[in-house]
DNA sequence: GCCGCTGGGTGACATTGTCACTGACCCGTC
DNA sequence: GACGGGTCAGTGACAATGTCACCCAGCGGC
């Protein structure tokens, strides 16, 4: 049970619902719960059965591939408006989840257990679309991961980070090297090496856990690499 | 429209059409096609939008990413009794393909149109389960390309194809390193230094185009690491 | 001030990727 | 058998990246 401000909340980030079945609507209210979440917290970790699916009304999660000398890899992130799909493939499939997922914001959720996530696909044609879209669409993300890890240069990888950050209208970021090094799978040594480069550069300037963006185009040049 | 000899070979290795409705079943065999296709022969390249369906009855594909500097890493192999999700993802969706596939050995598959992929989906529960099945099943499988690609040594990997060729039964293997550089995202000088390698400790022994695996413990000891 | 923690810098060395070139082998044709 | 083109493999030099072992600076608690 949710209350109706999250209701309205919920249908302007999943707009699906609106399409359903009355019945269905009803059913999925009923059985699904609110959640918040503070930052850092463990959404469900490898090997574990997911507990429930997540649906986010805000706030970001990070899922990425941890390695047994410590490396990361973040493999995809889930805004606000999608679900982990994940955690929806290895609950339709019974499996364990082969990854680790976290908070990286404080999180509001609404969550649904596994059994009704199960008998939804088979019942509801726009539950079931939703979940298919979900998983297509990580699917192709996932892939696109594949290719940068296995061609790209980091320093690119880097750069293209530091323009996506500039696109949204920031020019400064907080983050830590080694924040940075999980996210594209590499190491903090590799990444301090390479922020210095940019910082000889001219590119950027950086502070403690936090790095100013100083040439706009040099930056962007370098990720379209 | 394909044959009745077909139609019990694809029962074989699709069950799942055993449990369809009726009516599904027959609209199914009537839409579908029987192809073959030689080596090498290019089932989807990238950014094409998927023609159809294939279902292998017989042989296997390869689906892989190509870089502008013409490396490769391949994503999954298709085998008998498997269908490409990729295309199933990028059908559904409407997307354009996002990688290559071609045919790694000769391939005898049945294949179906897109409008038919979609619209089964909404209408038939089995047809749905399988095509779910296949897409969070390569989800997985991908993720774990992920991790290999970003965590693991190469000569690691290499010993990993070499102990899975072992575990089959065969101590010798035809490939080139080209092929292997292929496989696990590398590039061709890189397999040779550490082909060589292995046959200077004695794991294997090289001849044009082919391997032949003399220390079995030793290849699965490194395949462990 | 002192301590411990986190963030960052650095040199040395191993692994991997890239480039340029070489030779070996295979299989045609003449 | 000799020649030539294509594929396959080996190699040296160097750049990029990963790993290890440290160091130092800032910051907050005591």
């Amino acid at each position: 049970m949710i209350s109706a401000q999250q209701q309205e909340e919920f249908e302007q980030l999943f707009p699906f619902i609106r399409q359903a079945d009355s019945g269905f609507v009803k059913d999925f209210y009923a059985a699904c719960r609110y959640l918040e979440l503070p930052v850092g917290a463990s959404i469900c970790d490898e090997g574990q059965q997911c507990a429930q699916l997540s649906m986010l009304l805000d706030g970001v999660g990070r899922v990425y591939k941890l390695s047994p000398g410590g490396r990361e890899v973040t493999l995809y992130r889930v805004n606000a408006g999608e679900a982990c799909v994940l955690t929806a493939s290895c609950i339709l499939n019974q499996d364990s989840f082969p990854a680790m997922a976290i908070t990286e914001t404080p999180v509001r959720a609404v969550v649904v257990a596994p059994d009704k996530v199960r008998n939804w696909i088979c019942q509801e044609g726009q539950w079931q679309h939703f979940i298919f879209g979900l998983l297509s669409h990580r699917l192709a993300s996932i892939i696109s991961v594949v290719e940068e890890v296995a061609f790209k240069r980091i320093d690119v990888r880097i750069a293209e980070k530091l323009a996506r950050s500039l696109a949204q209208g920031n020019d400064s970021l907080q983050v830590t090297h080694a924040e940075l090094a999980a996210d594209v799978g590499s190491s903090r040594e590799v990444i301090s090496r390479i922020l210095k480069d940019f910082t000889q550069r001219g590119m950027i300037e950086t502070g403690r856990g936090s790095i100013r963006l100083l040439a706009p185009e040099a930056i962007e040049h370098l990720a379209r690499q």
